[in-house]
DNA sequence: TGTTTACCCTATTAAGTCGATAGGAAATAT
DNA sequence: ATATTTCCTATCGACTTAATAGGGTAAACA
């Protein structure tokens, strides 16, 4: 299941990919148009700062703005940033991969084969999709 | 991520499709080999039980064991039975289906249109593979 | 018939996560 | 200076998960 965090991080970046302009946009206005909690929103839109895909500004007239175009910022690495790891199971986590502490040998683990295939063709739709494909 | 139900609910079904022969298979044995909490595995058991892929037999040499043919049981059906629905938004279920609180409008949601399409690729995955591709 | 074996069922718990909230600190514009 | 807005930390309640406990019930076998 998506978490909210990653669903209100993903609506929050849209809305400002879909302004016409770079000016930045208050978290309240974000907040207010896509039905967020305006704190919760908060920590959601500091960590996308940190990642380097929003700049911000303080003060009035302040806000968040994006800094890179829709077009480059790809949906696998948003995801990865929000959600955390892609793979269902940590043992084939290409980014975040831990061995399972159940599993004796990875190789001759049933769920291990299906996990990978669902893991790649997960993949391949985010990295077919990147923000300007989320754009009106 | 996976929840250890849905693994070790899969691993189960595994080891009884790989023994020759359709003889009760204790949870004890399936517990021990697969390194599974025995009560946890139990349950998991009985809730396979109930959806109709496994049958059991009570008393001295009791257990469980395979009803229906490997290639007859499909990821998709053990999955949703496992683990729930595929889709990661409730509003993209094909099987449990719910309209978000957060969104007024599923058809102008941006995220909806990537989650329908991360909802099909793993469902194309889950379709192609049954228990029988679990096998060794 | 009695006893063992093993499934069946309910309840509880410890730990962790998630979504949200509170309160203030720091920076910026006017 | 003062109002505004982001920044940061800490905490909370509700929920879920994985696991455990304890006993009940049915079937097989001697």
């Amino acid at each position: 299941m998506l978490s909210k965090k990653t669903k209100y991080g993903l609506k929050a970046l849209t809305y400002l990919a879909n302004k016409k302009d770079r000016e930045p946009v208050q978290i309240a206005e974000i907040a207010l148009h896509e039905n967020i909690s305006q704190k919760f929103l908060e920590s959601i839109l500091l960590t996308l700062r940190k990642t380097g895909y929003l700049g911000s500004k303080k003060g009035k007239g302040g806000g968040y703005y994006l800094i890179k175009e829709p077009a480059e910022i790809p949906m696998t690495t948003v995801m990865r940033v929000l959600e955390g790891p892609i793979a269902l199971v940590p043992c084939v986590s290409l980014n975040f991969y831990e061995k399972c502490s159940d599993c004796p040998d990875e190789a001759s683990c049933s769920v291990h084969k299906l996990m990978i295939q669902v893991r790649d063709s997960t993949l391949e739709v985010f990295g077919n999709n990147s923000l300007a494909d989320l754009m009106d």
